[in-house]
Parts: structure tokens; C-alpha cells; sequence
DNA sequence: TGAATTTACTTCCAGTTGGAACTATTTTAA
DNA sequence: TTAAAATAGTTCCAACTGGAAGTAAATTCA
């Protein structure tokens, strides 16, 4: 006999909630990706060419604040957008511990054809909402996102 | 130079709420789940222990859909979980393609310690907004979760 | 100055993930 | 009845992820 779970109502209410906010953030997610999985790249590969596009070259260490990511993973994605040619690591002639992070020409065409498919993916996917909604959605996850 | 996003005020307010009902979900989930990262057990493992204890046995394609993930995860999942000791596979003598997970003894006691810890967690999160503004939230997510 | 600390980045490890290809079993349809 | 298709599960591969440990360079401070 399944032992279905009894909480308190608060608790049964958070959970339901709790439960469609993340599926519907990967719900969202995955369809608007779509067309950047398309194109062969990933999304944490896509997270780092956007970021070099709308704010230029960057450390690595800025990137991963950027991506609310460990650095240890922008090693790794760096490295395959760097095998695709799509990057370039450059070494600071000041701080010699600091690396920047340049889009190549390559990187450059790549995003700047794919981003404005993504925003047209990702506005499709919130015309569900009206504009109204959107922004009592945006006040509320802005709360939640903060955290206690 | 920067080259900033210019698109329609229609992209830029859905791109700006998209990337917020990603990050609340990354926040909250993080945050709700510090207690079973505690236990030794990860987000996959604590969501097939979690659906058995409130389901009771299910096969490994039932676990798949419940956690909308593709099969050849839960294999590893289930693996790990069987590693442990907290679950175990048993082929189903009517259709012998079909494996069911039941959780062992060790598996039911963990997981019955553990989710109610998870659920004050989660409550604890979702507290930021008021039960009025949860249903709210809860209705506009629905939405977006179905998809177009 | 020189030691201790901090910062930036890398490497290694185990886990999860999706895609594709594979085996085994069951169902279907010619 | 037999061949084709569908279903259940596994395996392999490449990628991302977090944690921990390591190297190199810069900063702090005694």
C-alpha cells in the first residue's frame, strides 16, 4: 500500500509549489534551449558565449559568478569551447594568476546568430503568461530567489 | 565595448523572468535539499527513494517518467541506491522484461527519517511568500509548466 | 624581508544527464 | 505462424556538476 505523505497543510502546499517551480523553470528551460542544442553546443557552453557577448572579454573566475557556477566547471566548458574555436584563453600581463576569456571571430558569428533565436524561443515560452502576469511572476521568484 | 541585448520590450521582460524562475528554482532546490546532501545521498537518489516510499515498488520505466528523466539514468541511479544497500531490483515473473525497485528495510528507514526534514525544508523556503501569494505562484507556473 | 593567507585556476573523482546503440522480451499484424 | 514493431532495461560516450586537493601568483602582515 503506497504511504502517501501527511504534513501539515503548509507543508503539503510548499511541496506542490515547490514541485512545479522547478519543473516548470526545466520545463521552460529545455524547450527554449532547443535550438541551442541544435547548434551543437551545450547549455553552460551557451551561458559563457552569451555572457562574453554582452559584456566582453572576461576572467574566468567573473564568468563563474556570472554562471553562479564552481570554477572548476568553466575549466571544463572553457576547454571545449576553446577545442571548438569558438574562444581563447588569455593570460593577464598584470596578475599573472588571472585568465580572460575572449570570444574568437567564430565565437563571435556563432552567438550572435543564436542569441536572438533564444530570445524569440524564450519569449515564446513566456507569451503564455500576459505581460501583467509576468511581472507578478518576476516579484514573486525575485523573493523566493533571495532566499531567507 | 559591451554590446548590450537590444530587443523588443516583449524579449526583454521574458528573458528577464526566465532567467529569475531559473535561478529561484537552482536557489530554493539548493537550499531544500542542504539535508539530504547531509545524508550522504544525492538529488536523483533521495527523488527514487522518495517516490517509493510514497508509491511503493514501481518499475524502473514507472521511476523514469515520475522523474521525467530518460531510463538509462535510473539504471545508475538505482545502482548506486543498490550499492547502498537502500534498494533492490526484482524481476517481475509475469513480464520478464520489467524490473521492479522495492526498498529494502535500511532504504524505508532512511528515507522515512528524511523526508519530513526535507518537507519542514522546503516549507521553511517556500515561507518567503504568504499562502494567498503560493497559490498564486502555483497557478502561473502550472501554465507555464504544460508548455505551448 | 619572509611567512602566512588569499585568490585564480586546474586536476581528479564520483555522480548525473541525454543521446545513441544494443539485448531481451512481448505484442502486433501480415 | 512468423516477421516486424514496440517496450524494458542496459551500456557506452561525452558533457556538466560539486567537492576536495593541488599549483601558481599576489597580498597581508609580523
Amino acid at each position: 500500500m503506497p504511504t502517501h505523505f501527511v504534513g501539515t497543510d503548509e507543508q503539503r502546499r510548499a511541496l506542490d509549489t515547490y514541485i512545479k517551480l522547478v519543473r516548470a523553470a526545466e520545463s521552460v528551460a529545455r524547450r527554449a534551449l532547443s535550438c541551442v542544442q541544435e547548434a551543437g553546443l551545450t547549455e553552460g557552453q551557451f551561458g559563457v558565449l552569451e555572457a562574453l557577448h554582452h559584456l566582453g572579454p572576461l576572467k574566468l573566475c567573473e564568468l563563474a559568478r556570472k554562471h553562479l557556477r564552481s570554477p572548476n566547471n568553466l575549466t571544463v566548458i572553457v576547454n571545449n569551447l576553446e577545442k571548438q574555436g569558438l574562444v581563447r584563453r588569455q593570460r593577464d600581463s598584470q596578475d599573472r594568476r588571472v585568465i580572460y576569456v575572449h570570444l574568437t571571430d567564430a565565437g563571435q558569428a556563432t552567438i550572435a546568430e543564436l542569441f536572438p533565436r533564444h530570445a524569440v524561443a524564450v519569449a515564446r515560452e513566456m507569451s503564455l503568461l500576459s505581460a501583467e502576469e509576468q511581472t507578478a511572476l518576476d516579484g514573486l521568484l525575485r523573493r523566493l530567489g533571495k532566499g531567507s
